[in-house]
DNA sequence: TTATTGATTGACAGCGCTGTCATTACTAGA
DNA sequence: TCTAGTAATGACAGCGCTGTCAATCAATAA
């Protein structure tokens, strides 16, 4: 039924040891006899059973991505990314949720991740914010022998990570708002576990600093990346007289942006004439509301495929530690000039 | 390193052959046997290698998800449903693109299925949609004799599938816009290659045709199931005097109800004293804009598990050929009554 | 001519599990 | 007590591949 590697080694008429030299590439192998087996082989269809490989190989031939409750648009274009990747590469990603209730104690929290972890037979683990500052995760990531690689921002510690600079963008979105005249800027701050939250507020920060314009206290609100947290602290930002409101808001991500513009239209002040508003991350959503956001765009898929290289790589090659990749500010129709 | 199946038969005093029986649930193993293996493997934290296990019976424990252009908030929650089920049968689940170009011709659709088929060892694939409908992936899958199932409207053929009844749906819908009164309806299709965009149609001409109110034809426009497509639409419908406007317009996804919203903002009609809106399935999106999205919520996540749960089925088990599972109208604060 | 070397190829074990079939232990009935 | 019959267990092959190491071959040097 299936057509094996004898299939192929006798059709060609070699031992089933140079077809399998051929399949991987080995060295010492007469091109004519390469040549050959490749061309009988592609003939036949025959593609090799990850099983047996498997087990000659003790590795797995799967990648896992593993993710806690990260928004789909963002996953989708990750995962994306990794399976190219992977595709490239002969291996297969396999998707993973794994939740941590922030009411778990580290205890349960590293049991919950073991016994995900134990069933998981894989080469190596993708994790995606907020994971990757889920020191329980590491840990036991580490402890099990897993390689894995963070999607994440800037870190210091020395595991592996690749991320883009959020401090950095947030600087450069601010300087944006700063040159067309806002002075009265409000931002809406992620979730605090997440490590980009403080990040993009520093990037905020220095930008005011720099250009010497104050940050006034009150404009700056907690939100945690949803879209109902974003209405919130839009309502809080814009439910106050003229003078006391901001004229453009800064949110730390789209789906909170989002809100800000839906929170504006009912309270009937007018994007971006009465209020300009930028968001962060360039989801989908971000082009598709009007009006069009103005945001940072993250690589996300390019992350998604390094990351899945940098896991496949044969382990004898370096494993870079950190790599941070550009962002791009897309301008669109969210923020106009302060009167 | 790793705990194999020796490991655990030598201590608990049994042939490697009684662990595989206790750990596949066999007959014909003491109750007192049983029970001790059992505990000396959770103990161990032994997990049995899929790699070995795949290579003795020749099967892989791992299904695929494939889809072509699906939306993520769609997709992400299928996905959900398919690996918890999945998890539940000791099986991973592999995600996989297919974009089949519509300019192909029938055998390069065949040839690109095949070529990515080819190489994903999988017991079972889930096709979402538009990939139920699509023939050549149909017979590859049967010509490979893999097991697979799709997520798609009702159809007649004997293929299995599972869905739900976009017809009646929509039929309940249109009800739902005639009870409030209203007469001038504009409708907006889908994607002409969806086999749920004429079903959606037909739905709403039932309920029309069965409290007699005439489908005026100029209201009755094409979209893709895109924003993009439904900002057009969107605009076909409402840039004209406002004794000709409609009074309600049914959108055939999110999507594009949105883009009506968007448009409607645009042209300063108010949703929904002025103009009523309504899409189909629910996604995050509908309960995020303003004001919130009356839908027809599919059960996505249902359909995923209930796929899986399908697939890993034990083959002397029966297979069912279709199953179609409930949907809701939400009702949210886009469609009043007119006046 | 023959020994030497390096390139090419093949034989064979073994990865960790399950399926088949043989063996042993136990139970109940004669 | 013995025997049949059934429940419980184990021995062993083999799934399709790769790693190790031995064998073969061709070309060159002595």
């Amino acid at each position: 039924m299936k057509v094996t590697i004898t299939d192929v080694a006798e059709k060609a008429g070699v031992s089933i040891k140079t077809v399998s030299r051929v399949l991987n590439n080995e060295p010492n192998v007469a091109e004519t006899t390469r040549a050959r087996v490749k061309d009988i082989a592609a003939e036949m269809r025959y593609s090799p059973s990850i099983a047996a490989r498997g087990l000659a190989t003790s590795k797995s031939y799967l990648i896992a991505l593993i993710y806690d409750n990260a928004s789909p648009n963002y996953l989708s274009d990750l995962q994306l990314g990794a399976i190219d990747a992977c595709r490239e590469a002969g291996y297969h990603l396999v998707v993973q949720p794994l939740s941590l209730k922030p009411e778990w104690t580290r205890e349960e929290k590293v049991k919950h991740t073991r016994s995900v972890l134990d069933r998981l037979p894989v080469d190596g683990v993708i994790l995606t914010p907020p994971l990757g500052d889920a020191d329980a995760v590491l840990e036991t990531l580490s402890e099990l022998n897993i390689r894995h690689i963070r999607i994440s921002p800037k870190v210091r510690d020395q595991q592996p990570y690749i991320g883009m600079d959020d401090e950095s963008a947030s600087y450069q979105m601010t300087l944006h708002l700063l040159e067309k005249g806002h002075r009265r800027i409000g931002f809406i701050r992620g979730h605090s576990d997440h490590s980009a939250t403080p990040l993009r507020y520093e990037g905020f920060e220095r930008a005011m600093h720099e250009m010497e314009v104050a940050i006034l206290g009150d404009l700056v609100v907690q939100g945690d990346f949803t879209f109902a947290s974003g209405a919130i602290a839009a309502k809080e930002l814009l439910a106050r007289p003229e003078q006391e409101r901001p004229t453009a808001i800064f949110a730390s991500n789209d789906d909170m942006a989002a809100a800000v513009i839906s929170v504006a239209g009912q309270l009937g002040i007018k994007v971006p004439e009465g209020l300009s508003v930028c968001g962060f991350d360039d989801t989908p959503l971000a082009s598709v509301i009007w009006p069009a956001l103005t945001t940072i765009r993250q690589p996300i898929y390019k992350m998604g495929s390094q990351a899945a290289k940098q896991l496949v790589k044969r382990s004898d090659e370096a494993f870079e530690v950190g790599k941070i990749l550009d962002f791009e500010i897309i301008v669109r129709d969210s923020v106009a000039r302060a009167e």
